[in-house]
DNA sequence: GAGTAAATTAGTAATAGTTCCTATTATTAA
DNA sequence: TTAATAATAGGAACTATTACTAATTTACTC
């Protein structure tokens, strides 16, 4: 795709696609059965393997909600998700930063927000002197 | 445990006590390795059933992260989590508002941080009027 | 403390989501 | 066009979790 051994494959290319082109946080299912309409004889590990690496490379996003199975998104840009406990769905919250209250997230939206999910991922102290060495 | 046609069973206490008395932030599978040193014919499904129960109690809390098994914290003060990409270890951060910006997130836990999750949950206005009819 | 109804358990089977494997096919670079 | 390598389809395997069931335990009432 770009560089690192990475060919383009139809498959590849559809998938990407497809996870742009919707707001809808598609799961690997959706992805695949949307990808079935043009490509009927594609597999499932196909799509898996290309949601992964995708998201491997950032070109589209991994969402994990708890008790859910993986959503991704193909909006690239600065935004966080809300999701509904009872009917499941995500939407997307942006015009907003991450320093935003979540009395005005509440009022922006009009859910009533009982949950918040913050997480940080980064290479810890002592696996950054790992890799220094190695 | 508290009301609800709840009863507190030996196994019940002694999950819960686990995941109290560590700040490891086991997985399902390290609570019920645990809980076999003083029960040893406890069964995984009691195991899963009970973490599920105190967390829908709010006497626990699921940490999930993509790529890896739910995990359970009994620590309910508010607190955030961070995890190294590259060991997998989970550390808490305290002493900080929700509104503290990633660098100084940085400075204080020397990680590499390289991506936030932050995701809302509560009930949707839809899902509001819903509840309000029935 | 005994009797009773309902909740919980151990053990096991089943499921959901995801990854792995292998022979075949497609892509890229020369 | 061919050789080298990456990607594929299809299916098996695997991991985390939930569901099922007969037996046990708990809490409640007398």
């Amino acid at each position: 795709m770009e560089g690192h051994n990475t060919k383009l494959s139809k498959q590849r290319e559809l998938v990407l696609q497809i996870v742009r082109s919707t707001k809808m946080h598609p799961t690997a299912e959706d992805v695949y059965y949307e990808a079935k309409k043009t490509m009927p004889r594609i597999s499932m590990g196909t799509v898996y393997r290309n949601l992964r690496l995708l998201s491997k490379m950032g070109r589209i996003k991994e969402i994990n909600f708890p008790d859910s199975p993986t959503r991704f998104d193909g909006d690239m840009r600065d935004h966080y998700h809300i999701r509904c406990s009872e009917c499941g769905r995500i939407e997307d919250i942006s015009h907003f930063s991450p320093r935003t209250a979540v009395d005005e997230i509440e009022k922006l939206t009009m859910y009533q927000i009982h949950t918040v999910h913050i997480k940080y991922e980064g290479i810890c102290p002592e696996c950054q002197k790992k890799s220094k060495i190695s």
